[in-house]
RNA sequence: GGGAGAUUAGCUCAGCUGGUUCAGAGCAUCUGCCUUACAAGCAGAGGGUCACUGGUUCGAACCCAGUAUCUCCCA
């Protein structure tokens, strides 16, 4: 037989255990009336992007709740797939196109999605090659992608449903444009950032008094052109007597009221703010209230367009600083102030986002908001954690209509079909568009080339939205054997910034058209941070490549590594360390392995292990519990250092340590059989968080048969262990005595073998007898004995309330024996003075609950005992 | 400006319905060890006025009020 590495080699066995499983199709998942259906989707990644720290956290979190219902014998699936991510691959393309010389205008709108599908093919779904390396064990054969057929064709239906419902409308609203994209995005895909920002100061000269100006303080001195009035506070005393008379613009010279409203803050900048209607929301709605014309002097781009008169084709920060230095110039500017204000941009391009006034596609929130909301309320969906259902309400109860239209050509283009004469029909296809046309216009000569389709598409978070439900065809076949069967879907892993997004609408979508929940627990993660709380980004470049960390410290490594510090909902502090304590951990395991296969089994000796593998039996029947019970709250790191801990701890430091035989010698047939067995046991814990180093030790510790792999073992049982807590709680003690000489060996600088004695002052013998040979293997003694006073010339320790002593001729500080002995007699004497405060308090006896009294007295009686014991010592020494 | 949450060891966090003298884990730190499974390791140790101030209670990290600081969401 080859010798074993000494540490683990992840990269051998990776691969093959990866492509095993696929082969024998353990990931694959279909209807199984015979088994409980566990199902999660996965939020789909954008087709074009690459693994990033996030995927890593969110997709091992899945994959650690899949192979785990997948052991507890559910019928697992985990269906994977892309969404396609309308803004940013857009983006991307008119990008690539740009750097082969080919702008989007000159293209058709075939042509370029022609582009989009080459680039799609290129590089979609890289993502889920890389997902397979971190061992993510989804049922590939059901990959699904927001813009394939299916799906397209339920985003469709979904829209005629919902407008002829009359939930989808269609109306100028002030929206976000993102002048980058070239389209308006929804509120929630503009991320607010705070900046420095300079606050201009203008002078509107006032119409017909010579000499006098109204200053006014803005951020946007380039949208003056678009002013319609300026506005004070009516109880403003500084401005009573221009209320009603006109300014004229700067630089542009055009006269325009002075209004008042209460909306304006009197004591922000000057108190008189310019009301620019098409270039601010809130301005919109001033002018709505004042009957205000509305001129919007931006093109889409972001340029300035004719109605501007002055700067026509500049951009509008170019003109900004542009018309700062005319404005200075023609003795219009007071001054400029420095100022923190919250600047808007798009998630998607980063732009800075311009309040724009335009027809798009809306769909009404507020009836669809009332039952999504109630289902959370109600526990139906719960959110881990639990906190967010706050977040959640106070959005559900402000909710706003949701702009679904985007000025875009990669996504589902609206099937809403316009007639010569301007109206339109909302129809599956251009067929039944012309059938409606005709009925609608009258006029039975309408051909199909007589309407035109809208140019825009829908938000990709249309298509995502049916997500759980169209995956599994759940429109095109509405009773199907996969919807009936896996929906609702279990367990949703995401990210708290995509709570409303992605998770309410979810909620929306599966009420509406399944009449029930999508998914029953929505698991938050947090946002992966540096280990200075920076998000990680690729500018800063601050996050490193997954693919590298696996490579470096293997799959299994990077997944206990980044669940090893991160608690739902909070953000995860990435470290490197943790991902190498993540891969000192498999080589612990490695290790654990590599001794016990090099054990050589001599079938005549004796079983001397009992008491050993007894313990170890109830300890993992303890850890088991609580794993369980970790894994029902979804306290992901919790439950993996519990496994952590019983295998590092328990297992190769204690349970190993007590049972592994003497060098060379050979080992009794069963406690290897035990061990054995133990070490399968914690292999199947462990498979979840480490799938890879699991099957290589699964397979290597026996020979296995064709479909006997841990990734589909059942998982452990819990069962009782008759005289458990004993069983703990002696070992507990015969460990406390074996760490009372180990210290004394440490204090007196003593080898770890140095062959020594160990004398207890007791009369109880029993537990000493008992664990005689653990206490004495691991603490290397050749003997335990009870004596009735402390032998001379020893060192002594306390452990369960009795006195021990290792007998060291010529090795004592006799000062600092008394010192340490001392100090040990005054705490323990503050203790009892403590309990007997409790104790002597009447309310207390009489109204704690007795078992607690009697645990109080118990304290005492022992806590006598050990003082006793210690003023002996005292007075021996 | 409105709302939510947080503040416990150097760091990241547990601490369930108040009840082991004011408390735990992992990592980090310190000390000693290359003791043939593992130095990616072993053994041991130290470390906290539970943000602050009051209150309720026989008893408070835990409940209440206020203060401070931080984070997130919304405007």
């Amino acid at each position: 037989m080859e010798p074993i590495a000494k540490t683990y080699q992840p990269a051998e066995v990776e691969e093959k255990w990866y492509q095993r499983w696929q082969e024998q199709g353990f990931f694959q998942s279909k209807p199984n009336p015979r088994k409980p259906a566990y199902s999660v989707v996965i939020p789909p990644p954008n087709v074009t992007g690459v693994l990033h720290m996030g995927h890593m956290l969110n997709n091992t979190i899945q994959d650690v709740l899949v192979r785990r219902a997948r052991m507890l014998g559910k019928e697992a699936c985990w269906v994977p797939g892309t969404d396609h991510a309308s803004i940013a691959t857009e983006a991307k393309v008119v990008q690539m196109l740009k750097e082969r010389g080919i702008a989007k205008t000159d293209l058709t709108r075939e042509e370029f999605l022609k582009y989009a599908w080459e680039w799609k093919e290129k590089y979609g779904g890289i993502i889920l090659e890389q997902l397979k390396k971190l061992g993510a064990s989804c049922d590939w054969s059901r990959t699904r992608f927001t813009m394939e057929p299916d799906l397209t064709e339920a985003v469709l239906r979904v829209f005629v449903d919902l407008y002829q419902k009359g939930l989808i409308y269609r109306g100028v609203r002030m929206v976000n444009w993102d002048p980058q994209g070239l389209t308006a995005i929804s509120d929630e895909e503009v991320v607010s950032k705070e900046s420095q920002l300079k606050m201009f100061y203008l002078r509107y000269p006032v119409v017909g008094a010579e000499g006098e100006f109204l200053t006014v303080a803005t951020s946007r001195p380039e949208t003056i052109m678009a002013d319609v009035a300026v506005c004070v506070n009516p109880h403003d005393e500084r401005y009573q007597h221009l209320i009603g008379q006109q300014v004229q613009i700067p630089l542009l010279g055009r006269a325009i009221p002075v209004i008042a409203d209460e909306y304006v803050t009197m004591d922000f900048g000057t108190g008189a703010l310019k009301v620019t209607p098409a270039h601010d929301l809130n301005d919109y709605e001033l002018g709505q209230k004042h009957n205000l014309p509305v001129i919007d002097i931006l093109n889409d781009n972001g340029t300035l367009n004719e109605k501007a008169v002055l700067y026509v084709g500049q951009d509008r920060f170019a003109v900004r600083k542009q018309i700062a230095k005319d404005l200075d110039a023609a003795g219009l500017l007071v001054k400029v102030d420095e100022y923190q204000s919250i600047l808007q941009t798009s998630e998607r391009t980063g732009a800075v986002i311009e309040p724009r006034l335009s027809m798009q596609w809306f769909l009404k929130m507020a009836e669809m908001a009332g039952p999504a909301l109630q289902v959370v309320e109600d526990d139906r969906v719960k959110l881990y954690p639990a906190k967010f259902k706050n977040t959640y309400r106070v959005w559900m109860e402000n909710i706003r209509d949701w702009c679904i239209s985007r000025q875009l050509w990669w996504g589902q283009r609206i099937p809403a079909f316009y007639l010569p004469d301007g109206s339109f029909v909302v129809a599956l296809t251009a067929e039944e568009a012309l059938e409606q046309a005709r009925e609608q216009s009258g006029n039975s000569a309408l051909q199909i080339s007589d309407l035109r389709q809208d140019e825009d598409v829908l938000d990709t978070w249309f298509s995502s939205w049916l997500w759980p439900i169209s995956v599994f065809d759940g429109f095109k076949d509405p009773d199907n054997a996969d919807i009936n069967y896996y929906y609702p879907t279990d367990d949703l892993v995401t990210a708290p910034e995509i709570l409303f997004f992605w998770v309410a609408r979810m909620i929306m979508a599966g009420l509406e058209y399944r009449h029930d929940v999508p998914f029953r627990n929505v698991y938050l993660t947090g946002i992966v941070r540096d280990d200075q709380g920076r998000k990680m980004s690729k500018q800063l470049g601050n996050s490193p490549d997954p693919l590298d960390l696996i490579a470096q410290y293997g799959a299994d490594g990077v997944r206990t590594g980044m669940l090893f510090s991160s608690p739902a909902g909070n953000d995860l502090l990435f470290d490197i360390k943790l991902v190498e304590q993540g891969r000192n951990f498999t080589n612990k395991i490695w290790n654990a392995f590599r001794l016990t296969q090099g054990w050589e089994v001599n079938a005549e000796l004796l079983f001397p292990n009992e008491k050993a593998t007894e313990w170890f039996q109830a300890k993992l029947q303890d850890a088991l519990a609580q794993l369980e019970d970790h894994f029902d709250k979804f306290r992901m790191s919790d439950s993996l250092m519990t496994v952590y801990k019983l295998v590092w701890d328990d297992f190769c430091s204690v349970y190993l340590e007590m049972v592994k035989p003497a060098y060379q010698q050979p080992i009794d047939p069963e406690t290897l059989r035990r061990t054995t067995g133990f070490f399968e046991q914690l292999l199947k814990l462990l498979h979840p968080f480490m799938p890879f180093i699991t099957e290589e030790i699964w397979h290597l510790l026996a020979e296995r048969g064709p479909k006997d792999y841990v990734c589909v073992a059942p998982w452990p049982k819990q069962q009782a262990v008759a005289g458990s807590a004993d069983i703990l709680s002696n070992m507990d003690r015969a460990l406390d005595i074996v760490a009372g000489v180990r210290n004394i060996r440490n204090q007196k600088g003593l080898g770890p073998n140095k062959p020594l004695t160990l004398a207890a002052k007791t009369d109880d013998t029993a537990l000493l007898r008992e664990y005689d040979a653990i206490i004495r293997k691991l603490s290397a003694l050749t003997e335990i004995n009870a004596v009735d006073a402390a032998p001379a010339a020893s060192v002594g320790f306390v452990s369960g309330g009795v006195e021990f002593f290792v007998p060291l001729e010529g090795q004592i500080d006799l000062g600092a024996e008394k010192e340490r002995l001392g100090k040990e007699l005054e705490y323990t004497q503050g203790f009892r003075a403590s309990v007997l405060q409790k104790l002597g308090n009447e309310k207390f006896v009489q109204n704690a609950k007795p078992e607690l009294v009697e645990k109080e007295r118990q304290k005492l009686a022992d806590a006598e005992a050990k003082i006793a014991a210690l003023e002996q010592s005292l007075a021996a020494l």
